[in-house]
DNA sequence: TATATAATTAAGTCATCGCTAAATCAGAGG
DNA sequence: CCTCTGATTTAGCGATGACTTAATTATATA
């Protein structure tokens, strides 16, 4: 799972609002529509950018579709910006990583 | 510090990039030209949004700029993103919060 | 102070994106 | 089968954003 593309979806505010929405319970998407404050249809297509990303997915039940966060997704979000976090402490205590990768390579035309 | 800023200046492919490379050890703009394959201005711009919104900061060396990635941000976003999992988990494990958000509230017109 | 170099800013272009309104699709139930 | 309802798709508009080139700023050093 990518992490670059899950973030790319829930970078635009309304869907990280939705998302955030998401992980307290489900919703359903007219249920979103009242709470957002704007049209189911926006809700859909941003369901779908979120869908299609692979950060929720959606149950059946009667007329509603009640949409839910995948685990994998989070699992892979959490797990990146862990590793990212750990990266950090690592450049921040080596010195030796601590200089500018440029290097003179070019030819001044 | 703000989880929806930050991943909002992340989520753009080529910053996200950019973030990644700061991770492994500092680069100044022209470096960062280099290796990514588009113009020092354009890098410039991308880090003004990275600057910005938190996420790097620079140092000056001499004629050179060296950015490298802030510790305080990287913390946010791995916390966040840990909270985020453990919501996920509640949420699947509590039968309760199974339920759609929807309730008949609206008028008919 | 003058100059060379790194970085930023400005201007302009092209593509992408989020939204609404309207039309369409899909399924449950009379 | 017909209808009602929830959800999705389509078309179009306005705004945002990423990129380039060119101009500008800032600074280290001769």
């Amino acid at each position: 799972m990518k992490t670059a593309i899950l973030i790319k979806a829930l970078c635009e505010p309304m869907r990280y609002s939705i998302f955030q929405q998401l992980l307290v319970r489900k919703h359903c998407v007219r249920s979103l529509s009242k709470k957002m404050g704007i049209t189911e249809s926006a809700i859909s297509q941003h369901m779908k950018v979120l869908r299609e990303a692979g950060l929720v997915y959606g149950e059946k039940y009667g007329y509603h579709t009640h949409y839910l966060p995948c685990q994998e997704a989070v699992d892979c979000l959490a797990e990146s910006f862990e590793q990212m976090r750990q990266q950090s402490l690592s450049l921040n205590r080596d010195p030796k990583l601590c200089e500018c990768a440029f290097r003179e390579g070019e030819e001044s035309k």
